[in-house]
DNA sequence: CGTATGCTCAAACGATCGTTTGATTCTGCC
DNA sequence: GGCAGAATCAAACGATCGTTTGAGCATACG
């Protein structure tokens, strides 16, 4: 049924690479499928169309980090040694560590500009997505800032997450230097992050 | 010559706001055209190109924040009493007061899709346009945090944008709800934002 | 008044888009 | 081997895109 990666996978992650480059408008099925080395009709054949491709390379990642980000809340949520900081790592980690699975950061592109497209079908597939995972995290920061009620507490959550989606599209100031492997840039953001997310959430 | 606004003024209000809600490729300058009531011809008889038109719908804006916000610097850099939180403000209140001209809330959303959109060109002009302003930033963040170095600078100052780009864009959590004024929901997203970046900023 | 200039307009151009079609090739099973 | 269904292919479809054209209208100046 299949050659040594599948026509499905190829052009997933073709799309993947070339809807980060170009935009999801900007990057055609005809680019879309030279790249991936298969035949134009393939997208729709086993897909239907453009639009349900786009959804399918967001589910592909998307329930990989969910999940992700799960599993490394579930190890510390309601522990009580559990800090700050460890809440954050959970958080924060998953979705910088998406760049290491193969072309993964490429995806953080394509998800910061989901974001931005604005696309309200888009986005409500994104809260379906997302809206469980962020209301377990939100518990548990609450327990971790009880001294926040609960509208101050989704204000500097709503920040990390911006800062987190900065941080993730690598659209900033700050570049890898040549002299650091992604895997160390990776590590500093994280560190960075979390401690700055730190900072802005425990503050009086 | 004009009517009673000037045929090149319509087409770039009604750019600004079709971009925000289709993106740049979404928008067609039938679209366009028609919701600014002036004929298809127009825009590449007043800009030349679409693509003119872009930068024209970004400089219009742009220029205005980068003069609001060196001039709130002003005020403050270099003075002794000078707090972080003022810098900050004169960072953040430019640009979410920009909602207040016009329309303006809309070029936010315009805004934060341009960083995603990732375009060379537009980042480049995006960059000449802000990169003496974000110098000036630097240094007088620089003077009041004289115990950061300069990449652990560059890096919390790069987070502090991101978490400004997300409130921006009004693409989080936080929603404005109906018995507050737009006015208020900025100064709250102001107040919140300058003190979650001074904590980020300044945590040791 | 005549004319030059700036602007607007309907119409068309070529290009490219996503999608569909119908024939062809490949694959697994009896 | 032969047949059925899945998969791939080249080709074409209609729609829409940004841009260009050339005629028509307005305004200002000699």
């Amino acid at each position: 049924m299949n050659s040594s990666t599948s026509t499905k996978e190829r052009i997933l992650t073709a799309a993947e690479a070339l809807f980060a480059q170009r935009g999801f408008d900007g990057a055609s099925l005809r680019q879309l499928t030279a790249a991936a080395g298969v035949n134009l009709a393939a997208v729709n054949y086993h897909f239907g169309s453009k639009e349900k491709l786009v959804e399918q390379v967001f589910k592909r990642r998307l329930d990989a980090l969910n999940q992700h980000r799960l599993a490394e809340l579930a190890k510390v949520a309601g522990k009580p040694g559990t800090k700050l900081e460890d809440v954050l790592a959970a958080y924060i980690r998953p979705a910088l560590e998406l760049s290491h699975e193969g072309n993964g950061s490429l995806f953080m592109r394509v998800l910061a500009r989901a974001f931005a497209e604005h696309d309200d079908t888009l986005r409500q597939f994104l809260s379906e997505n997302y809206g469980h995972v962020m209301k377990q995290f939100t518990a548990e920061f609450a327990r971790l800032l009880p001294h926040l009620d609960k509208a101050e507490l989704y204000w500097r959550i709503d920040l990390v997450t911006g800062a987190l989606t900065h941080a993730m599209s690598g659209f900033g100031m700050i570049q890898r230097k040549d002299n650091v492997t992604e895997q160390q840039h990776r590590e500093q953001t994280a560190a960075h992050l979390i401690r700055f997310a730190a900072a802005g959430l425990s503050h009086p």
